[in-house]
This record gives C-alpha cells, sequence and structure tokens, in this order.
DNA sequence: GTTGAGCGTT
C-alpha cells in the first residue's frame, strides 16, 4: 500500500524534490521509496500518472526533507538500475505549481512579500502543447510513444477497438452439438453449393420481410429502406437539383 | 504484453 500521492502533497513547506527519469513504466512508488529512503529522510515520493488509463508516465518525484541528504541521494541514486532500467536522479526544476525551484528548494512559492516577483517571465510550464510539438522542430522524433498517446487520448475515444472482433458464432453452434450441425451444413452446402452463414442467425422467422403492405411510412418509424426508396422523386423535385436536396451534411449519419 | 522525452497529485 502506498501512502503517497493519496493525499496529495503533504508538507511542502521545508522539502526538496527530486525527479527520477528514466525509471520503468511499471516502477511504483512504493518501490522507489525504500531505495531512496536509504539515503536520507524521503517525506514523500510521487508517480505521476495518466488520468485515463493510469500507466506510470515514466518519471517519478522524490521528496526529501533536507538537501544535503537529497543531493546525496542524486550521486548514489543517478545511473541506478532499477527494475532492469538505469534511471536518472536530479534536482527538480520546477515545483507543484510549476514554481521555479532551486535544488529542489522552492524559491518563489508565493509572491507576497515581493510585488516585483511576478514580474517573472510567463515561460510556457505546462506540457499541453501536444498540438504545438507539430509545428515545432522533427528533432523529437525520436519519441513515438507520445503519438500514440496523441491518438488514443484525444482522437481514439474507443479504446476496445482493438479488443473487438470477437466473433463468438463459431463456439455457439459448436456447442450445441455440431456434429449434427455439420452434417447438416454440409448436406445444405451441396445442396445449394454456396450456403449461407448469415442464416445461421438464432432468430429463424423476421428474415422474411413483410410486403410492403404495411402501413403508411408514418407507421414505419425506421424506415431503413432508404436504399429501396428513391431519394430523389423527379416527380417532386421542382427544380432541376435533386442531388443536393439534404442538409450540408452528408455524412453526419455516415460518421463513426 | 507494447512505448522512452521530460518536470508533479488530493
Amino acid at each position: 500500500m502506498s501512502h503517497f500521492g493519496r493525499s496529495g502533497p503533504p508538507d511542502i513547506k521545508d522539502t526538496y524534490s527530486l525527479l527520477v527519469l528514466n525509471v520503468t513504466f511499471r516502477t511504483t512508488a512504493d518501490d522507489l521509496f525504500p531505495l531512496f529512503d536509504k539515503y536520507g529522510k524521503v517525506v514523500d515520493v510521487f508517480i505521476p500518472r495518466d488520468r485515463r488509463t493510469g500507466d506510470s508516465r515514466g518519471f517519478a518525484f522524490v521528496r526529501y526533507k533536507y538537501q544535503d541528504e537529497a543531493q546525496k541521494a542524486v550521486e548514489k541514486l543517478d545511473g541506478r538500475v532499477v527494475d532492469g532500467r538505469e534511471i536518472m536522479v536530479r534536482f527538480a526544476k520546477y515545483g507543484p505549481n510549476a514554481e521555479r525551484i532551486d535544488k529542489g528548494r522552492i524559491l518563489e512559492p508565493v509572491d507576497r512579500t515581493k510585488g516585483r516577483s511576478r514580474s517573472r517571465s510567463p515561460r510556457p510550464r505546462h506540457r499541453d502543447h501536444y498540438r504545438d510539438r507539430d509545428s515545432k522542430r522533427r528533432s523529437r522524433s525520436r519519441s513515438r510513444s507520445r503519438g500514440r498517446y496523441d491518438r488514443d487520448q484525444y482522437r481514439g475515444r474507443d479504446k476496445d477497438y482493438r479488443h473487438r472482433s470477437r466473433s463468438r458464432s463459431p463456439d455457439h453452434y459448436k456447442g450445441r452439438g455440431r456434429g449434427k450441425y455439420d452434417e447438416d451444413r454440409r448436406s445444405r452446402s451441396r445442396s445449394h453449393g454456396s450456403a449461407s452463414p448469415a442464416r445461421r442467425s438464432p432468430i429463424p422467422r423476421r428474415s422474411p420481410s413483410p410486403p410492403r403492405t404495411a402501413p403508411s411510412r408514418d407507421a414505419s418509424p425506421d424506415g431503413r429502406n432508404h436504399k429501396s426508396r428513391s431519394p430523389t422523386p423527379k416527380s417532386i423535385s421542382p427544380r432541376g437539383r435533386p442531388a443536393r436536396s439534404r442538409s450540408p451534411l452528408p455524412r453526419s449519419d455516415a460518421d463513426d
């Protein structure tokens, strides 16, 4: 059980944050705590994770109580192989609120005493410049992992698209006694030559669509026979423009 | 089950 990050930052009044990079995606705060705690008093260990997937982002923050201990941990744990990967430990450059910190210590917690302190340069802090990365140079081409996130997070709403395509049909008639069905299927195949697998629907009826004797169109809410009926009856087209008789959004319903 | 630059939450 990790109590780190459960209730947010405990106390950062006099702590020094260390940034641990290159950690494995499966490394947890509990795994880093004993490792860093051996070199000093660790008050908190936090590993940023994705809000959607919940997976680690590959780096962690270790907050020490004293700077000397943090410095020692940086020198000792920097380059240490954790979980089969060499981690990089260094002092955090920015605070939790993107505050400028030095050696892990927050230099400007709040601008209360010094009114001029807030005159700092409004440098971009958050990394929400996903779309901007395209505008930037392609020098960062070495990182492709973010690419998939960009698609899955923003574009790909349906993350189960890869888990689909699970056809259960074969298992169904298989467990029902395929022996009988098997022969039956063959017989039918022989007879018709090309059997229609679609006929295997559990609903034998309903296939034969009722004749058009159905009531008027107002009684047909579905009206999925749009393919059958002529969408562009010239008869009712006063003008010679039967094409765009609909709204200006042709693929509004066809969209995924 | 995958990935690999960087700077953080209740």
